[in-house]
DNA sequence: TCAATTTGTTGACATAGTTCAATGCTTTTT
DNA sequence: AAAAAGCATTGAACTATGTCAACAAATTGA
């Protein structure tokens, strides 16, 4: 566990310059939480009151098609965070779910310790503006391949980007991120070349 | 031109709560420009150095496919921004192009100034965060209905959501920024209900 | 350890969406 | 006002991907 506050430490002090105290400060509101695998962290409807970093273990967040069929969002694993953006900053009902893949540990923030953060270390502001922006260039990147490059391509990036993904997620899921159908992927990894 | 800075005045007032000489600095940062309609705004490999707020008229931005198409990401009219936030946060070479399609008013404000105003403004720090978040939220939304809903579907959100661009800009854009061809969406059109 | 569930594969067929080429209609340019 | 350029529509053939159903393999759980 003390080896795990470290990355998060590591990630904080990667591309900014918080004093110890800061970091400290920053850690003391991070609640440590470990979750066994296949739970659900949001349900449709919920309020979504955590921002969590991944410290092990990989989790997905999801909407239901209206045919019932999972839509992959996104995949965070070790490194990532995972929340409901819209649900968690406006205080609204969320539209999706998030649940565990593997079993997980996290460091959850609140909304209220979000605040208090933000407060105290104006900084920080910076560091979630620049976080956002990244984040905002992914989902452009996703939506242009989503518009531009058949299944198959979109497959092929994904395996480059995210090779230790592909090993632990089942395929369905993979196929439903890349907004493809199970049986359509099945089909283009048997596909020789 | 008066009225145009009112427009953002009250934009910058409508969330936030800048003090009057605080928006006064904000305005003084920004750069009035007029741009006439079919003008190359950024092009790839050009390092974007603007983020500009619409006044009045109509541009995209857009990726050029490998085939030579165009694939628009983005349409900004009256009270959005325009600009290419990878480019522009990162002093990176372009990827995309920005253009006018009507004659345009820009409030710009450079790379160097939006720092300037982010040292002595913090709490426009926040408002930059605040508008990533719903940035970003559209784009999830969008990549959702790209992977969930037929062309016709997305399609009528659109005319829902952005009845005025639909009158504004050529078709084929539009049905670029749907991810479908030009020709579809003209069959979709003909379609009785 | 056996049954139950989840996951992955394959075949046959269906369809949403594309491509290409032709045509007429606007808008812009000169 | 004519010519040129860009835009929208339509038909016919084509293709990437989806659907449904059956089955096999792997994982989980009691």
């Amino acid at each position: 566990m003390d080896k795990s506050f470290l990355t998060f430490r590591e990630y904080l002090a990667h591309s900014n310059d918080f004093s110890s105290e800061e970091l400290d400060l920053i850690l003391s509101k991070m609640e440590y939480k470990r979750v066994p695998k296949k739970t659900h962290l949001l349900s449709i409807g919920e309020i979504c009151d955590f921002e969590a970093f991944v410290l092990k273990g990989i989790g997905i967040s999801y909407f239901i098609h209206e045919n019932g069929s999972k839509v992959i969002l996104s995949f965070a694993s070790e490194s990532w965070w995972l929340s409901d953006i819209e649900s968690f900053h406006r205080h609204a009902p969320s539209k999706m779910c998030i649940e565990t893949i593997e079993e997980m540990e996290l460091l959850c923030l609140s909304y209220k310790d979000k605040e208090e953060l933000l407060q105290s270390i104006p900084k920080l502001e910076r560091m979630y503006r620049l976080m956002l922006q990244n984040h905002l260039v992914n989902y452009q990147q996703r939506l242009l391949a989503n518009i531009a490059h058949s299944g198959k391509e979109r497959y092929q990036a994904f395996i480059e980007k995210y090779p230790d993904v592909m090993q632990r997620v089942p395929q369905h899921l993979i196929a439903s991120y890349l907004g493809i159908t199970a049986e359509f992927l099945s089909r283009i990894r048997a596909d020789k070349n």
